[in-house]
DNA sequence: CAAATATCAGATCCACTGAAATGT
DNA sequence: CACATTTCAGTGGATCTGATATTT
């Protein structure tokens, strides 16, 4: 092994940030799956993702982490319970809570999504040199650190893609 | 040099989306501002950023570029000149239709908006690790050509962030 | 009763469209 | 006229508050 390289510097760190916000801005329109009205509309599938990531929750509990109002997610949850994605179940805990979990389909409507936006994504890594996908993927550790951190930034849940 | 290392294989590539998908997710709520109600909103910012990129443009233009209907973007440019953010000038080609361009205190508002999410990012960015930041250093040329191919993808402006 | 939801009424903001009018 | 833009009238989505049930 070698002396450990440096890190970047104050300004090299700034100039990442600012290269990497706009390329993540630039991939955007990739990510994100242009879905018909009454479809699975962003904050349904923050809903659904929420559900997905954190097991049966109680309605005041997904309000919370969804950062919008009980009454708001009262009528979400109907609306998801009336389309199938999501199931109602009494808390074990305390009868007059209900926990919300995703049902079959819901995770399938999740993950449907989720692997069209991966693949659409995979197309343009496909275009890069090797060189370029290598680099990529060696950067995915420090990107998937980056989002982790961001996971308990202070706000709303990832939402829109 | 050495021989040139292998590509990653189709399986490798899908896990590389897959695992990009989830991170720039997760980054999202890092990237986007709360804007106070009337303040730049998405769509706004995105007709600032087409005026930013691409320099004055007819409202058709703008329309076209940004994938909304002419009186959507008509109404947009009224309300964006009504703020100060853009200018309207006549088309010295053609007397019927006008030039909209950024202004200078729009310029001023959009740059401003993107500086304080790249200090968001840096923030989180200087939490990593030297050898992580090397590596989201390096790869930020793959990143660049990924959005770089977006760009040209078929729809919408970037939005949101 | 207290607490967890649900329901209802009314509102705001953002974004978008199609059709008709206006102006050059 | 044709063409660029504007205005008009309406839609839909997401969300909010506040007040009032309902249920356990």
């Amino acid at each position: 092994m070698t002396a450990p390289a440096p890190g970047p510097d104050p300004a090299e760190i700034a100039e990442i940030a600012g290269r990497l916000r706009l390329a993540i801005q630039h991939l955007l329109p990739v990510l994100r799956s242009r879905s018909a009205p009454g479809d699975l509309t962003p904050s349904r599938q923050a809903a659904l993702a929420a559900l997905a990531a954190h097991g049966p929750l109680r309605i005041s509990e997904l309000a919370a982490r969804m950062g919008i109002a009980l009454s708001t997610t009262s009528r979400m949850v109907d609306l998801l319970d009336s389309t199938g994605w999501i199931e109602r179940h009494p808390d074990p805990q305390d009868q007059r809570a209900s926990l919300v979990a995703l049902s079959r389909t819901g995770r399938a409507v999740l993950e449907a999504r989720r692997r069209e936006t991966a693949a659409r994504l995979a197309e343009q890594i496909t275009l890069l040199t090797a060189e370029e996908q290598r680099a990529l993927d060696a950067a995915l550790p420090a990107l998937e650190a980056l989002s982790e951190r961001a996971t308990t930034y202070p706000g709303e849940l990832p939402r829109g893609i």
